[in-house]
DNA sequence: AGTTTTTTTAAACAAACGTTTGAATACTTC
DNA sequence: GAAGTATTCAAACGTTTGTTTAAAAAAACT
């Protein structure tokens, strides 16, 4: 039986447990997690695939320590940027795109980390969120419900007097567009006949922020008059 | 071995091979490629797991059919949309939320239909476009650029003075937006915490047009002047 | 050094998968 | 109604899947 509890504290065992997480990561981003297979990851990871079920206790726990070690972080981030820029604006509204930016930003910059190699965390991330897998969905959720409470919170400071039910049928779209692009985002070279370069990620941040900074405005100022 | 180049001329096989498909199609929307068992599918249609290989040759064949079946009418009548558009207005430019409005109203009547039961064809486009396997990404490539051919000439029409290359970046984010919002459908009640009711699918075509159509114009604009 | 705990390994397990076979049944055609 | 085609069916095939077992190896601890 595995003795979780005490984070490791060898260090070769660490490398293996870890290895096997990139593993994962890499099958899930190209193939999904029916493509995550047990054998799959262990050749990867050059071990064994009870040594996967040592460390990790089935399938699924594997790929959810591979999911939330990718992800809790980047979530961690854009709270940060979130309170940073609300430090600078003191108790100023924050401008749409301000907002937006903490919420994109983040994510693209461990984007264009990533994909520097064959695993990219845009796919993996796109695959995470239509997963049907049940467990994957409830961590998608949990994770934007956390996400979403703030970045309400922060909409309503800016729009004190748009309807609740707008800034979150909105921000609902604005979720959607982002993941939506980057499960997108590998087809764009083709899509666009080689004009539109997908490798460049800083573009398409910054596209992504005006594209929705100005359709939630759109979504709030329509009913709002 | 099946020749199934006459189409059907007796109306019971022809029960079987459509009930084959609508199995299909409801697990696959629920459970993804991976999740379509042959097995589970012949249980559904109340026929037997060689009769589907006998009709569709195999899993992939099937999946193939049943994806052709719901999407091809979709993107026909887009385009008539479009054309029927064009033809009211003569010979000026359509207006952006005019373009985008032939493009994701089918959809949502369409949407709209099927929604009532728990056969969910948002989640089934979502699937189709995040899911991993070869073929299907294949088939929604083709899909996609024969659509995107026709609307990037409407968008040139429109703004003629615009670069090539901001049309096809926000048409990709406009279409991923929209690929997006299906794919997050489902989450919409929750993630509002009942605010937002997911069910008035027309209320989510005319919220994400006027998003897509203000977003679009945004990365129009900010880029041309 | 000896003991205990942690990690790795090879081998096997039952279950589920897509596909194939060959015979039985239904339908069409003459 | 006989001949021929189209469809259905139960049963089996070989793989692959996640998981388990029990023993060997490595590391940590006293």
């Amino acid at each position: 039986m595995p003795t979780n509890t005490h984070s490791s504290t060898r260090s070769n065992s660490a490398t293996t447990k870890s290895r096997l997480l990139d593993a994962t990561e890499r099958l899930f981003a190209s193939r999904g997690f029916a493509g995550v297979t047990m054998r799959g990851v262990a050749n990867r990871a050059r071990t064994n695939i009870a040594s996967a079920h040592y460390h990790y206790g089935s399938k699924e726990g594997m790929v959810m320590a591979m999911l939330k070690r990718r992800i809790e972080p980047i979530n961690a981030n854009r709270l940060k940027y979130l309170l940073h820029a609300r430090d600078l604006a003191g108790n100023r509204p924050l401008p749409t795109r301000e907002i937006f930016q903490a919420l994109i930003l983040p994510i693209c910059q461990e984007i264009a980390k990533s994909s520097t190699s064959r695993d990219n965390l845009a796919q993996l991330v796109a695959r995470s969120f239509t997963e049907p897998v049940r467990f994957i969905q409830k961590m998608h959720q949990r994770f934007f419900r956390e996400l979403s409470d703030n970045f309400i919170e922060e909409l309503q400071r800016t729009y004190p007097s748009a309807e609740k039910k707008d800034l979150y049928w909105n921000l609902h779209l604005v979720i959607s567009s982002m993941l939506g692009t980057f499960a997108q985002h590998r087809r764009l070279n083709d899509f666009s006949k080689g004009l539109c370069d997908e490798s460049d990620v800083e573009e398409m941040g910054r596209r992504l922020i005006d594209f929705a900074a100005k359709g939630f405005e759109a979504g709030i100022n329509s009913h709002s008059k």
